[in-house]
DNA sequence: ATGGTGGCGCGGCCA
C-alpha cells in the first residue's frame, strides 16, 4: 500500500497538480490538506475520473482536509470524538482494514498568540483522539501538516527557529506526547538526505535556498510501521509554476 | 528592515 500526503494550499489552483502527482506516483490513499473549497465547490468528478472515490471536510477559503483512495473508504469521521470545531481540519477513514487520519494542525501564528494556544490545545484534544481511534484500530497512519518540525535537524537552521512557531519547546512537546502513544515519524526509519524538508515559505527565495522545515509527516502505528518499506519527500512539485508551498511525502507499506 | 509572497476575494485575514 501506497500512501501520501500533501498541503496543496486551493486546491482549486492546485488540481491539475495533484491529479499528475496521483498519476505518477499512484498512491492507494492520497491526504490533502488546505483544500480551501466548501464541499458543494469539491472537484469529486475530476479526481473520480482519475480513478479515485474520495471523502471531504471543507470550508470556505479556509483550512479544509480530503482523501482520496483507490479503493472503498469506510467509518468516515470527520471530527475528533467529542470536540467538535467549526474548522476542518481532521478526516479519518478505514482502508483495506487500515485506520487513516488526515490531519491539518492549526499553524500557531506566532508563540504567545492567541492562536499559538488554539494550536496547542488542538494538539491536546488530537491526542485523545487519536488515543481513542488507536485502541480500536491497531493498523493506524497519522499523516497530514502537522505546523511542528520534530526535531533540530527538521530544521533549515535550529538556532534561528528555537523558540519560533513550528519550533518551540511545547509543539515539539505535544509533538512528542503523540508519538509517545506507539506512533512513528516513517521518514525517520529510513537513510534521508541531510537538510530535507516539505515546507518553505514563498518568499525570499527560501526554496532556492532550501530553507525549509520538514513539518509534513506519517506517522505509523507500532504494528503498521513493521511494514513500513520506504518513505520520501518529493520536491518536483515545489519547482512546478504556481507550486504549493508543500511538497508531498510518499510513504510504502507492505 | 515587523519586511517579503501567495490564496481568497475585493479589504483584510491567514499562512
Amino acid at each position: 500500500m501506497r500512501i501520501a500526503t500533501w498541503n496543496v494550499n486551493s486546491l482549486a489552483v492546485r488540481l491539475d497538480q495533484v491529479l499528475a502527482f496521483a498519476g505518477s506516483a499512484r498512491p492507494d490513499v492520497f491526504a490533502l490538506q488546505e483544500t480551501k473549497l466548501p464541499d458543494e465547490r469539491f472537484p469529486s468528478a475530476e479526481i473520480g475520473a482519475a480513478g479515485y472515490r474520495v471523502l471531504f471536510s471543507g470550508q470556505k477559503s479556509y483550512n479544509g482536509v480530503a482523501l482520496l483512495a483507490r479503493g472503498e473508504l469506510l467509518d468516515a469521521s470527520r471530527e475528533i470524538v467529542g470536540e467538535p470545531d467549526p474548522q476542518r481540519r481532521w478526516l479519518a477513514a478505514s482502508f483495506a482494514g487500515v485506520r487513516i487520519i488526515d490531519v491539518y494542525i492549526p499553524n500557531g501564528e506566532s508563540v504567545g498568540s492567541e492562536k499559538y494556544a488554539y494550536k496547542l490545545g488542538w494538539m491536546e484534544r488530537l491526542c485523545q483522539g487519536i488515543a481513542a481511534e488507536l485502541a480500536r484500530h491497531p493498523e493506524l497512519v497519522v499523516l497530514g501538516d502537522f505546523n511542528v518540525a520534530p526535531e533540530p535537524r527538521d530544521v533549515h537552521d535550529p538556532r534561528v527557529w528555537e523558540g519560533k512557531i513550528m519550533f518551540s519547546e511545547p509543539e515539539r512537546e505535544a509533538l512528542r506526547r503523540l508519538l509517545g502513544l506507539g506512533l512513528h515519524d516513517v521518514f525517520r526509519r529510513f537513510e534521508q538526505p541531510e537538510q530535507e524538508f516539505s515546507w518553505w515559505d514563498y518568499r525570499m527565495g527560501a526554496f532556492r535556498r532550501n530553507r525549509g522545515l520538514r513539518i509534513d509527516l506519517i506517522l505509523a502505528s507500532d504494528a503498521l510501521a513493521a511494514r513500513c518499506t520506504a518513505c520520501r519527500i518529493d520536491k518536483q512539485p515545489r519547482r512546478h509554476q504556481r507550486p504549493s508551498d508543500h511538497a508531498p511525502v510518499i510513504a510504502e507499506f507492505r
